[in-house]
DNA sequence: CAAATAATGTGTTAATTTTACACATTAAAT
DNA sequence: ATTTAATGTGTAAAATTAACACATTATTTG
């Protein structure tokens, strides 16, 4: 495969067929994506999980995933398990990580690309059918089956991190919610409790909320006002990041 | 595949080998990794690019990649990658981010698997003997083959946000450095002039630089005193990441 | 219907962190 | 000995964050 360009001598050019030969059958290897889909409901953060369908696992809880099809793109074969389990196909999706210990499958080789999604459950309670699919509290959850609770583990520690400096909570809320409900939400991915008013004062000082001019129903106290999020705003005005901090 | 587990009959419990012939060989998929090799010289942020060994992307320059092996770790690979081109086989490395559009190796589906490598230019400068492979300032990278110029364009956002959260910059430089070194190495990095005294205020408050007691040698000024970084340290009281900013 | 309850909604002050900025010191070069 | 070009240190203003208290409103209870 020796060359001449340009007069010079060139190791090693391929053409597409030495690649095509290069990656024989034999180099190949499973591909699936896994989605860590969370939800927000009754202010506790949660995530989808539906029981093992292997004999190995049996009695465990795995999350939801698939093989990726040799002519599928990533994000869609996530968007396809999600579409698949929810009903549902315009959710928040992110990657997050692949894992690919060469023993993390029982039955092969297959590397795994794992995907964070961020639903609204109310949207969506009724579209799960499936007995074995459920929803768990995030702080109980324990013993996945194959490597699940490493990559839940990572990607629930991303979803913290992420969460912190990009809006993509209110994917978990409804549309329209009050300021009680965010911090809720905080609090509950954060596991942590927050001052009400330095939340609000924040959230006031960034100035993407919204208040549509409507309060909560059927509440048992005083009702809050209810916003939206700004989306638009946000996407001309982001932040862009500078300050070292260990 | 109906099977009964505590009395209940249970859909669709897959034995071994229907996970096997599910996975054949036909949904399989070359996995290859991609190293985003940075480093630092002359206060500049450089990238260890390689001339394209494929005919369609003759005279463009691509990343340092090759064919995971199934019976290869992902982050076996990239140090595979790494030790050959380098010699090097001690340096910090960490994944970034998954690629796998379905048309971007013109050969064949590989999903790439991009990792972000740090290395001490000093170090290793000799080992580079094929004039094949090259640094190159990060400002001057355009056109890279295959998709290397999203993978490379991903990656250095990637090190400009992590590096202002954690430590890792500090693989860049030479063991002992003095304080112009490492602010040099954040201007570079961030592409952005820092104050020198407010940087030193904050790298002096963090409190995990040792003062190893030497000075910086043929310098033609005032010489500067020369540190460490603790990772020891570093690695007890590393910060916890609370407060939303968008 | 009045009182009690349990939330929402707002503001002020202290503490901390970040930014802006100036001058003395040191070693090498002239 | 003087000039030069860095290093090394400190202080004050500004901005942000943290701590904390009280009035308001709708519902529930007696």
């Amino acid at each position: 495969m020796e060359t001449l360009v340009n007069g010079k001598q060139v190791k090693s050019v391929k053409s597409l067929q030495d690649i095509q030969s290069e990656v024989k059958v034999i180099n190949r290897i499973a591909i699936s994506v896994d989605c860590v889909i969370f939800g927000f409901d009754e202010n506790k953060l949660k995530v989808l999980l539906i029981k093992s369908d292997l004999k190995k696992f049996l009695g465990k809880w795995s999350l939801l995933g698939d093989l990726v099809d040799p002519k599928e793109e990533l994000d869609s074969a996530a968007y396809r398990i999600l579409k698949q389990r929810t009903g549902l196909d315009d959710v928040y999706l992110e990657q997050v990580h692949a894992f690919g210990s060469v023993n993390r499958h029982p039955a092969d080789r297959v590397v795994t690309v794992a995907y964070c999604s961020l639903i609204n459950v109310q949207h969506h309670k009724l579209k799960i059918l499936d007995n074995e699919l459920h929803w768990h509290d995030v702080q109980n959850v324990f013993e996945l089956a194959f490597d699940h609770q490493e990559i839940f583990s990572t990607c629930y520690k991303w979803l913290q991190k992420r969460i912190q400096e990009h809006p993509l909570g209110f994917n978990l809320l409804p549309k329209k919610f009050s300021l009680r409900d965010l911090q809720n939400l905080y609090e509950a991915i954060l596991n942590i409790k927050m001052d009400r008013r330095n939340f609000r004062k924040k959230f006031f000082a960034m100035d993407f909320l919204i208040d549509i001019g409507e309060m909560e129903q059927d509440v048992p106290h005083r009702p809050g006002k209810l916003y939206k999020f700004n989306f638009d705003k946000y996407s001309r005005k982001k932040k862009k990041w500078v300050g070292i901090d260990f």
